[in-house]
DNA sequence: GAACGTTATATCCAATGAAGCATAACGAGC
DNA sequence: GCTCGTTATGCTTCATTGGATATAACGTTC
C-alpha cells in the first residue's frame, strides 16, 4: 500500500491550482500548443482550453500567450508568470512530500499494523 | 489574495484521503454520530455514510463502528485507527504548510509583481 | 491563393455525483 | 409495547462536468 501526497493550492476567492493543472501547463510548455498538450493527456481541446482560460481569469493574468494561424496553425507559449507558476507548485510540492515522509510512512505501519484488529464495540455514550 | 495549502493523500490502488473526509470524522467523533456530522457540514447522510465506507474500504478496515438502535436511536464512533487517520493527516497537513509557507509567500509576490505586465508575444517556434 | 493546423467558441449529449425521499431494522427509554 | 432517532440501503431526480462535434478566423507555408 503506497501513500503519495497530492498537493493542491487554494486561492483565496475561488480558485484551485493542482497537479492536472500544473501537468497541462507543463505539457503546453514542451509541445507548444494546448491542443497538442491536450492530445497528450488525452484530454479534450475543450477542457484544456478551458483550464488554462480558468487559469488566467484565477491569477488575473495570463499563463499562457496564444498565437491563431501561422507555421503549424498556430500555437501557445507559456507566458513568465506561467513557468515561474510550475517552477513554485513544484518546488512546494517537493518540500511538502519531503516533510511529510516519515509521517506517511507512519501511517502506512499504522494501517498495517491494526490490519482489522482492534474495533471495540461501543459502549459509553458520545456527546448528543 | 490569500493561498493555503489542501493536502490529500492518495493511495495506491485507487483511494483518495483530503480535507473532507477527515472532517468528516472529526464531526463524527464530536457528535458521535454520522447523520449528526452530516448535519453539521450540511451533507446528505447518504453521502456521509458512503465517504465513511468507502474509507473502510480503501484502508481495509473500519475507521468508525456504528450501533443501530438505541439510546437516541444509535450511534457511531471513531475506532483507534480512525482516531490515527486524523492525527496523522493533520500532523502531516502541518508540516507541509510549514515547510511550503516561504514558497506561498514567494508565489503571491510574483503574482503582484508581473500583474499583467510582461507577456511577450511568441517570436520564435516551439517544440512541434 | 489554397491548404493546413491551431485558437476560440457554441451547441448538444453522456456520464458522473450528490441530494432527496422512502423504507427496514434496531434497541434503549418511557 | 410504543416511540424515537439512527444505521443501512435502494431508487429517483437534478445539477454539474466533460466529451464530441461544428465552425469561424487566422497566418505561415507551399
Amino acid at each position: 500500500m503506497m501513500a503519495r501526497l497530492s498537493i493542491r493550492i487554494d486561492l483565496d476567492p475561488q480558485g484551485r491550482i493542482g497537479p492536472g493543472k500544473i501537468d497541462l501547463l507543463e505539457w503546453i510548455g514542451r509541445t507548444g500548443s494546448i491542443s497538442a498538450a491536450g492530445r497528450a493527456m488525452k484530454m479534450s481541446y475543450r477542457r484544456a482550453w478551458e483550464l488554462v482560460d480558468s487559469m488566467g481569469q484565477v491569477f488575473g493574468q495570463p499563463v499562457v500567450v496564444s498565437q491563431t494561424g501561422g507555421r503549424h496553425g498556430g500555437g501557445a507559449r507559456l507566458t513568465p508568470f506561467g513557468e515561474q507558476l510550475i517552477a513554485r507548485y513544484r518546488m512546494i510540492e517537493r518540500v511538502a512530500a519531503q516533510a511529510a515522509a516519515p509521517h506517511l510512512d507512519a501511517l502506512q505501519d499504522e494501517m498495517r499494523a491494526r490490519d482489522a484488529a482492534d474495533t471495540a464495540p461501543l459502549g459509553a455514550d458520545a456527546t448528543p
